[in-house]
RNA sequence: GGCCAGGUAGCUCAGGUGGUAGAGCGCAGCCCUGAAAAGGCUGGCGUCGGGGGUUCAACUCCCUCCCUGGCCA
């Protein structure tokens, strides 16, 4: 496909739109972006974390082979599972995929629909659709993140063995001598928070809270439109339930075997949803029906988070049920349309 | 039928020389600036199995009934 550099569109192009499709877990975010994807000729940029992960596939409700032939997929299935993903590598990678889908053309023929996104009458753009559950990872895509160091696996090693050995209220203290202002938002039980700071007080010399002053630099160049899955939430409990358990039906404890043979322990994919439980049971923790109700039970925890996480989230559309129901990718479609 | 153990929050269970109870999980609300499918914070919840008795006061002691589990017949 042919490549526009962002130089060549005329300068009285509005910025190009990109649609993100967010809510909780089960919620039906893949199905809603895949049917706008169809309709517009548009390519689809991930935005979960543990489905960045190669060869976790059952456990990760990944879209089908058949509709990532169909729909161009990004950042999807594309780290080593031994490899750590980081918000900001996201953010990176992310941004600069968006940069390439949005300056692509397409011919009119691409949309099987017939309808193709007419940008100022000029060209037709590919729509770039963000579509994903990890609340951080679209954060740092839209809004950014700070300029801060990156993470230092040693330093971390060593500050998890001080909380072992003498507990997370000295690391509190640690933290307040370095930057009272961020020991004063951190609580003293919310240790990963409280390693991240310091590490970054001490490798940038400076406070955390004061790097903080130099604010983010938000996605340039593109306008945005969100589209929010909110199902009721006894239905999408519902659903959650009956997806790891055809999770499980559907080997996921077998991919699991073969993914800890092959890695070992330390992928870090192994310790979310569903394989986490899934592990217990190889190892003889728990039996299967124990490990699945505790599957299902932490996807459900998972999707509250993510419902409260995406509650505050700026200029969302709304709509009150799962991404594969025809009248919400009805509305979404209409919602698009009206942007374009 | 007899003996034993038990019946306390939605669930699993703790507790008390008599002063109307508590933890984990769940549930709900919230936080989140490179591990985020991670991590953390806050909150309501009970006719303490039913009925009677003793007592200023019973969830706690006594009687009785019901239910559950185990053992014995």
């Amino acid at each position: 496909m042919p490549r526009i550099p962002l130089t060549q569109i005329p300068p009285t192009t509005r910025d190009p739109l990109v649609v993100v499709v967010l809510g909780p877990t089960a919620s039906g975010k893949t199905a809603l972006a895949l049917a706008i994807a169809r309709h517009f000729g548009g390519e689809i940029v991930n935005c979960d974390s543990i489905a960045m992960y190669r060869e976790f596939e059952i456990g990760t409700a990944k879209p089908t082979a058949a509709e990532r032939s169909e729909i161009p997929q990004h950042l999807l299935d594309c780290v080593d599972p031994l490899a750590d993903v980081t918000a900001g590598e996201y953010s990176r990678q992310a941004r600069e995929i968006l940069r390439e889908i949005a300056a692509r053309e397409i011919a009119s023929h691409d949309t099987p629909s017939g309808d193709s996104l007419l940008n100022d009458g000029l060209r037709l753009q590919c729509l770039p659709i963000v579509s994903g559950g990890t609340g951080l990872y679209l954060r740092a895509l839209l809004e950014g993140l700070f300029p801060g160091p990156q993470r230092s696996e040693e330093l971390r090693e060593m500050l998890r063995a001080r909380v072992h050995d003498r507990g997370a209220a000295h690391l509190h203290r640690i933290l307040r001598r370095l930057d009272a202002a961020a020991a004063e938002r951190i609580h003293v039980n919310d240790v990963p928070k409280m390693i991240r700071a310091i590490e970054v007080c001490l490798a940038a010399r400076r406070p955390m809270t004061e790097l903080w002053e130099q604010g983010r630099e938000t996605l340039p160049g593109f306008r945005i439109l969100r589209l929010g899955l909110n199902p009721e939430r006894e239905s999408l409990y519902a659903r959650i339930n009956q997806r790891a358990a055809r999770m499980f039906d559907q080997g996921l404890i077998e991919e699991t075997k073969r993914l800890l043979a092959k890695y070992g322990e330390q992928a870090r994919p192994l310790a979310s949803l569903g394989y986490k439980q899934a592990v217990q049971f190889l190892r003889g923790e728990l039996d299967r029906k124990s490990a699945l109700a505790a599957a299902q039970q932490a996807h459900r925890n998972y999707a509250k988070r993510q419902m409260t996480w995406f509650r505050r989230e700026p200029n969302v559309h709304w709509l009150a049920g799962f991404g594969d129901d025809p009248a919400m990718q009805a509305e979404s479609i209409a919602m698009v349309e009206s942007e374009v």
